[in-house]
RNA sequence: GGCUGGGUGGCAGAGUGGUGAUGCAGCGGCCUGCAAAGCCGUCAACAGCGGUUCGAUUCCGCUCCUAGCCUCCA
């Protein structure tokens, strides 16, 4: 029985679909105006895997999952006019650069990406909702706000007190608006700022609006669970309640789901901070499994620190993966599925993936040991279980001996066939028993990170 | 100030009211020309102080430290 820990509630509960055939899910993706960075690769691996297994414990064809793109806000126009380019060509382009990053790291595609300027119909529609029913107001600026005080749950999702809650503590409070704690919905356009036609003048909406619109839209008025980074969680995701609930009468989401934040120094990478790597950056150093890896080590509600030294770890434990998957011969027989148990146990307990890797490792061990002892065909067949698991997790996809021989993207440094030359020379020096010369041949190799094994059928190697 | 979370062995990181996480690193052994890889064995932890309990790292309280949110943010 999967298990999943609920930000509404505060616990961990039972997962039970509203329906099983269709399981819905909706996660706030990136507003595009910027390559995206580890922190924006953790929700992806992180739902990814929620996806994968949502599929496997229900039908692969019983999920549906949503994933928006905003291609509308401050900061897109901000960008767009700092480069000189127009918001439709800045967006378009890193829209194409996230799916680039998304699909080295092995992200499944979400069965829609929905982009706000291709939902106003439905963002207009809901606002004229909330007005209709009294709960949204068109301030003295032309601005349309939600008031928040009409919204009796209001605070149910963080856990927060209006009236406790420091209004304007660190940013100016809009003075057209009734309350502080009122948000906006619909933004009138000042001069030169894109705008689309509404009942309330030229503008934009507000960013809260565009989620609760296309959610529902995409997935009715109800759906099972919604996701998105820890730091969404208020307002947005808040605010996304409220408005939903307000304009439709029912439940929103059944379950929400928030991943914690990638840190760098004991600080959230974000990209306000500046303390951001990104993908295609790291990319260039770790191998996109290496990237996973470290992803799904620490449980999806933790804070994660980016360090390299948990890369090299990361690294370091899929050359032992891949170290036992080599050299298996294909095997079409029956697989010996009782490892799958105790895998699908962890996942079911709120995806908890590093008790998941655990169990990956311990069929390694047990691979290794039947290779040692010649049971190569045992072997395979807990190899294709290997594979098979770890395919859960979007690891263990690669050829084993072309993972173990590449690096990042680009190997720099020897190519494969200097390398081949020198452990042949090291092979000759070895049968005359020179074995200063053979040493020496590994040491020059070892300096350019190249890890020779000598084993009974000869000699291979690794990029370690 | 308010609201969420955390503090586990050298590092990373799960978990549990009373035996084992796991990976890397270390140590001993097997294997090897020597290594590497692998296998076997081994060391080692639960921030502090109280309380509940036959028993607490695990439950409760307090203290200290720490992250996130209260502004755009994944």
């Amino acid at each position: 029985m999967l298990q999943i820990y609920n930000s509404l509630t505060r616990k961990k509960e039972p997962f039970t679909p509203i329906d099983p055939k269709n399981v819905r899910m909706y996660v706030c993706g990136m507003t595009v105006y910027d390559y995206c960075h580890i922190g924006h690769a953790r929700v992806l691996v992180v739902f990814d895997v929620v996806n994968r297994y949502l599929r496997e414990k229900f039908g692969q064809n019983s999920v549906t999952y949503i994933r928006n793109i905003t291609d509308i806000d401050d900061k897109i126009i901000q960008r767009a006019t700092e480069n000189n380019e127009s918001i439709e060509s800045l967006t378009e382009r890193f829209i194409n650069e996230m799916n680039v990053d998304a699909d080295k790291l092995g992200i499944t595609r979400p069965d829609q990406e929905p982009k706000a300027t291709l939902h106003m119909q439905d963002i207009i529609d809901m606002i004229s909702i909330l007005i209709d029913k009294g709960y949204a107001y068109q301030a003295s600026n032309g601005d349309v706000y939600f008031e928040v005080k009409k919204f009796e749950g209001y605070g149910k999702l963080s856990g927060r007190n209006l009236d406790e809650d420091q209004a304007g503590a660190r940013v100016e409070v809009e003075i057209a608006k009734k309350d502080a704690a009122d948000f906006v919905l619909w933004k009138m356009a000042k001069d030169g700022e894109p705008a689309w036609d509404s009942p309330w003048g030229p503008g934009r909406p507000g960013w809260h609006i565009e989620c609760s619109a296309m959610a529902t839209k995409c997935l009715g008025n109800h759906f099972d669970i919604h996701g998105g980074g820890m730091d969404l969680k208020f307002p947005h995701h808040e605010n996304e309640i409220a408005q939903s609930e307000a304009s439709t009468g029912e439940c929103f989401a059944n379950v929400w789901m928030h991943n914690g934040h990638v840190m760098v120094d004991e600080e959230k990478m974000s990209k306000s901070l500046g303390n951001f790597f990104t993908v295609r950056e790291v990319l260039k150093q770790y191998q996109p499994e290496v990237v996973r890896y470290f992803i799904l080590t620490s449980h999806y509600r933790s804070p994660l620190n980016y360090t390299k030294n948990n890369l090299d770890n990361a690294k370091s434990a899929l050359d032992r993966f891949y170290t036992a998957l080599r050299d298996l011969h294909d095997t079409s027989a029956e697989h010996d599925y009782n490892y799958k148990e105790s895998f699908n146990a962890a996942l079911d307990d709120d995806f908890n993936t590093a008790e998941a890797l655990a169990v990956l490792f311990e069929i390694t061990r047990e691979l290794n040991s039947l290779k040692a002892n010649n049971n190569l065909e045992k072997a395979a067949h807990l190899g294709e279980v290997l594979r098979e698991l770890g395919g859960m997790l979007g690891l263990l996809q690669d050829d084993a001996e072309q993972f173990l021989k590449g690096s990042g993207s680009g190997s720099d440094g020897l190519n494969d066939d200097a390398i081949n030359q020198l452990i042949e020379n090291r092979i000759t020096a070895k049968k005359e028993k020179n074995w200063g010369e053979a040493d020496r041949i590994r040491e020059e190799l070892s300096a350019q990170g190249i890890v020779l094994e000598d084993g009974a059928g000869g000699t291979s190697w690794r990029r370690g």
